[in-house]
DNA sequence: CTTAATAAAGATAAAAAGGTCTTTATATCT
DNA sequence: AGATATAAAGACCTTTTTATCTTTATTAAG
């Protein structure tokens, strides 16, 4: 579903976004450690989010990560992974083909477009605050 | 959502597929021609099929791959993904976590219950006659 | 102004996925 | 039995993705 990149992506912003909620800028290894993923592979990462604007970054001493608190319920997760793996997901043929539409249907077409219908609905009303909450709680983890 | 060996391999059968109706037996070359894949590679995929059972190989002048006139109401898509890119759509985590259950949730993973419920059912439920019957219509298309 | 801490950038490497080529096995036809 | 048409198997190559390493840029603190 997501690329490798986009999962430690999502992770990372989630984390990033926990903090961010108490005005708590994070490290690029503090980030690492919290979501188990490789340093160098999630800096390259971060700095994609970056330049989308979903996450600002920091450089020297206490510097890091970190989401304007005003900002995280307007940030959903379908922004991150178009910011990632564009939009393929969304809106490319499912069997690859380079013309796909409800004129020129591939043969899974119309059972994919409800599919992809709610995953983008879901992606996209998923905002970072409302995630970010399930893991103050200790709901939900983000490594394991 | 699916490799492209898994979209070589759902275009593969549905094409041999529309042809079994007829008790047609199709060469790899022609198949490759039809769904525009690379002959070789195709060949590789359909060897998976074929040891997973979906469909029939014979060697040999005149052979080629078929599936079971009878048989074709009852595969559907979702056998043919299982059989090339496992289970992990189904049912790994969508951000990777090795554990990640209604237990120990990881952040995405109830908005994903209902989105794999509904994605598992709809491949579980396209068999490939009902498909193949849309492609005899020309009402969808394998290439494009 | 120097040092230290951080991220950015870019080069490189390793692993995985995608794809090709050659040889072998099997079946059919003459 | 020999020739031919096919798929299977396996070695190999290429591209993309994932991951690492090194150097540079930026900022803060002393």
């Amino acid at each position: 579903m997501f690329s490798k990149s986009c999962k430690y992506g999502i992770k990372a912003t989630l984390y990033i976004a926990q903090r961010s909620q108490y005005e708590e800028r994070v490290s690029l290894k503090e980030i690492a450690a919290a979501i188990n993923s490789p340093i160098a592979f999630t800096a390259k990462i971060l700095q994609v989010l970056a330049k989308a604007n979903i996450i600002n970054s920091t450089k020297g001493p206490n510097g890091g990560f970190e989401i304007d608190k005003a900002r995280l319920a307007k940030i959903s997760i379908h922004q991150i992974v178009k910011a990632i793996d564009g939009n393929r997901l969304f809106d490319g043929c499912v069997l690859g083909l380079n013309v796909c539409n409800a004129d020129e249907p591939c043969p899974m077409h119309n059972e994919f477009v409800i599919i992809r219908k709610q995953l983008s609905e879901t992606l996209a009303s998923s905002n970072l605050l409302n995630v970010a909450l399930d893991l103050n709680l200790g709901l939900t983890v983000l490594k394991r």
